[in-house]
RNA sequence: GGCGGGUUGCCCGAGCGGCCAAUGGGAGGGGACUGUAAAUCCCCCGGCAAUGCCUUCGAAGGUUCAAAUCCUUCACCCGCCA
């Protein structure tokens, strides 16, 4: 007996491991189950990492199963030890549940919260934590916790080894597990997912259904994204790949997948995308045979923006780099497509009346480049453009002449870092 | 509690009184080649009003014409002993 969710999950390297894989098919075939994944607010928005996470619960929604997303209200003030090699530092109360709100509201976006047979739902650990008093929850959940065990995961081992860890986030495993039981009893919530790096966590809540109510519940891990380079996944020079429009824009969203390393498509489609194996074959197949062509990257790209920041936004960003990185000249783009354009990059205003800023205040104003000297040095490396043609003087300033119908200028610097500058009145 | 070692730029890691904004590697950036890819090669990589000036080598003081380099105190880490 195989689960046809569990082989696909297989298929797209979502599968890392699980409890007794037999007993977990049965139990997904045998019924619509409930199941959970935790997000901690430990920054205003989720990430593409979490994305990942977020596709497994759709992917068991669209299997008849029914999803809960857990937000962290109480372990995001507490902080997990796994994967960090130092403590963190403790975040204030009130920024926490800012955070969790606005994650709150992504996760909202993502899933199907008003099917009648298996609608998504959403809890927050805060809910049966806040109201347990520490000697209760010592006494009531601490108990069936053996010292010995809690050393021995990865999360808390590495940490002794690399300059210790706080009883706060050394407890943290047992929060997590607690969540699992509350969820088990309130939800009849059977099974738990998450990172690879959560299968301590994952196993403790295990544990702890087992002791207190002599039932089993699953567990099923899914592998950490890496790059073929061997980098972090989802992060850039600038920092992370954010789900929040303000903090990602959809165009540099769009670009990160775009950019995307070959070597890494297939597996980032077969992660994210949720069309037929068919078509993610058809696609690699286009990848391998016409790689210049870059229509996997295209797809990936596209149904990523648009599961996040909707249809209407992706064509835009899609508008705009075309508009932006095709064959025609710049200047001769009407003034719509380019306005539409330039609306997605990162891009600064200067006032009509005083003189046009230089080509190097201009960039930095854009925050493209960092600094002046930053700047200055990409003029003299040549990689420095304006409206797509090459400027060698460091202090170019650009002209009346410049200006693209009327009030626009392109800035660039190298391939594909792109800028807008807007004149206002 | 005692003794010894350490804390260097985004990361790792040299330097151990002037030649140090600080060797080297990685990451990152630009160029060439391509496909807004990878690999490879070349170059760059603290800031600024820039033949100079300012900030940086755990923190604060001190010695010196001159300190990342010496001294003192403090903080944290890592060993060995108790």
């Amino acid at each position: 007996m195989t689960s046809a969710l569990i082989a696909d999950l297989k298929w797209r390297g979502a599968f890392a491991q699980s409890t007794d894989e037999v007993e977990l098919a049965k139990h997904l075939d045998s019924g619509s189950r409930t199941l959970y994944i935790g997000f901690d607010p430990t920054a205003p928005s989720l990430h593409l990492g979490n994305l990942v996470q977020m596709t497994m619960l759709r992917r068991f929604q669209l299997a008849g199963h029914k999803p809960i997303a857990l937000v962290g209200g109480a372990t995001g003030l507490v902080g997990d030890p796994s994967g960090r090699s130092a403590e963190r530092t403790l975040n204030d109360e009130e920024i926490v549940a800012q955070w969790l709100e606005r994650i709150r509201k992504q996760l909202e976006g993502f899933l199907d919260f008003n099917s009648s047979k298996n609608g998504a739902s959403m809890a927050n650990n805060l809910d049966w934590t806040a109201p347990v008093s520490a000697l209760n929850f010592l006494r009531d959940i601490g108990k069936h916790f053996s010292v010995n065990q809690m050393l021995a995961k990865d999360s808390v081992s590495a940490r002794l080894e690399s300059g210790g860890i706080s009883y706060t986030e050394f407890s943290y495993q047992v929060l997590q597990a607690y969540d699992f039981l509350e969820l088990f009893r309130r939800s009849n919530c059977t099974l738990q997912l998450g990172g690879s790096d959560q299968w301590g966590n994952i196993t403790a809540g295990l544990d702890l259904i087992r002791k207190v109510t002599g039932e089993s519940a699953y567990a099923l891990s899914v592998p950490l994204l890496t790059k073929s380079d061997g980098e972090k996944f989802g992060k850039t020079a600038s920092g992370s790949i954010w789900l929040d429009p303000t903090m990602t824009s959809p165009y540099a969203f769009y670009q990160f997948f775009i950019n995307s390393d070959d070597r890494d498509v297939e597996k980032l489609l077969k992660i994210f995308s949720f069309k037929s194996h068919v078509e993610i074959e058809e696609l690699l197949e286009s990848l391998a045979t016409n790689p210049g062509a870059r229509e996997a990257h295209r797809a990936l790209a596209r149904e990523v923006t648009t599961s996040i920041h909707g249809a209407d936004a992706c064509a835009k960003v899609e508008v705009a780099a075309k508009a932006l990185f095709g064959q025609g000249e710049i200047t001769e783009l009407d003034s719509a497509t380019l306005a539409g354009a330039l609306a997605e990059l990162p891009r600064t205003t200067i006032n009509s009346s005083s003189e046009i800023p230089t080509w190097v205040d201009l960039i930095v104003a854009t925050g493209v480049c960092e600094s002046k000297s930053a700047a200055r040095r990409i003029i003299k490396e040549g990689g420095a453009y304006l409206n797509n043609k090459k400027i060698t003087a460091e202090d170019f300033a650009p002209t009346a002449t410049d200006l693209i119908a009327g009030k626009f200028l392109v800035l660039r610097k190298g391939k594909r870092d792109l800028a807008a500058v807007e004149l206002v009145k």
